[in-house]
DNA sequence: GAGCACTTTACGGGAAACCGTACGGATTTT
DNA sequence: AAAATCCGTACGGTTTCCCGTAAAGTGCTC
């Protein structure tokens, strides 16, 4: 089984969830976790050069600017380093992103070895995921099996800026003057509302509410 | 200066907040953090033994179990054992308490030296304390001073199962139907409105939507 | 430029949240 | 014992949210 594995999220609590997973439910020896990027590689890096190199990396794939410039920023560009440095590597992804199209793309462009969704059941899919991985088969979360493939939802920055606000407790009329006043192409109440409301769907939420609090524990705000 | 700092908080995004703000604000060399108190008095003993003790923590006051059984389960206790153990070692409490008797009895009862209220400005009261602490100067957070003598609100478990259902999506009405099949004392509709009020009041949010965010930054749900 | 698909805006009705008031019962104060 | 306070409940009015429908605007094809 898996002798030492990275996590790389930089979301802490997803950080901590899957950590707390693995202790608990695995038994690989050691589980090192990071918050960006750059630091991941340095980790990945000095493992190597002590010759006691990681055989599994579980990382998202968007990582937020932090206080400090990056010069990795995406987990993509993170992947690609990491194949080029150890081809034998193991690599989870572990993201947001739930368009078939896409992860498809990302596993056989990156030579990806298991993919899973964020949600409900990610850190369950997880367990399932490492020992398929381990032996050499691909793991997709099932959740992508589900979706259909023309759900071409993709969260944007005025979604992003939307749950921000709303987060901040500025209501749905008030989120449209803020767009007035930013000269941003649609401003009406509806289309702030329909925003929302494709959100919801996305997310099964219940209500704003349940919204808000799904996107603070997915890491997206 | 301090030389080595152990934080302690279950909260993910809060310890990360504070390990953050030390490393880009402060010149403390070694900066530790735990998630439980139990692994924090062990790091703590240990540094101890190695001959290279810790010389400031910084903790939360409350802790949720988690997946294993704890044997130090709140702050106090810890703050009590580091005490016995080092009696010249800084303490700086970092919690959501803001009731000026408490806190008062508490850096009485236990020789705290510094003071911290959660929230928007927690991080930058931080950095003020640090220097003061250094220096054998109690630092107690300004919402402490502003807050008046009679504010005896208190968050219960009440609070704490409202918040966690709305952040699963669950209307008020729902609520109160839930707390009626529970046999409850109080289980209108009027209460739970009432109790919700009095959280936004306590933790100035605008509306629920922000009540839940807000908690959920601090760590409470 | 007619037809079509898609996006944005407008509108209206019902549900939920929000907010003030009020009333009865329990407890505390005087 | 009367008065004051606190607590749970009830209710009504306003605002915001929620959701469906429809109209106007935009871009594309033929």
């Amino acid at each position: 089984m898996f002798k030492k594995v990275l996590v790389v999220d930089d979301h802490n609590s997803v950080n901590y969830g899957i950590v707390q997973t693995l202790k608990k439910n695995t038994q690989i020896p050691q589980i090192v976790f990071t918050q960006n990027c750059d630091d991941a590689y340095i980790k990945f890096q000095k493992a190597s050069f002590d010759g006691n190199p990681f055989d599994l990396v579980i990382s998202d794939l968007t990582f937020k600017q932090g206080y400090r410039e990056q010069n990795i920023t995406s987990g993509i560009e993170l992947i690609k380093l990491l194949r080029e440095k150890q081809a034998d590597i193991k690599i989870i992804i572990y993201s947001v992103e739930d368009r078939k199209t896409k992860v498809q793309s990302f596993t056989d462009t990156y030579n990806i070895n298991g993919f899973i969704s964020k949600g409900k059941y990610g850190l369950k899919e997880l367990l399932e995921a490492i020992p398929s991985v381990w032996n050499n088969i691909l793991y997709t979360s099932k959740a992508l099996e589900l979706s259909n493939q023309n759900n071409l939802f993709e969260i944007d920055d005025i979604d992003i800026f939307i749950l921000e606000e709303l987060s901040k407790g500025t209501n749905q009329k008030e989120i449209a003057q803020l767009f007035q006043h930013r000269n941003t192409k649609s401003t009406s109440l509806s289309y702030i509302e329909k925003k929302i409301n494709k959100l919801k769907v996305h997310f099964k939420s219940k209500n704003t509410v349940h919204l808000v609090a799904t996107c603070k524990d997915l890491g997206i705000i």
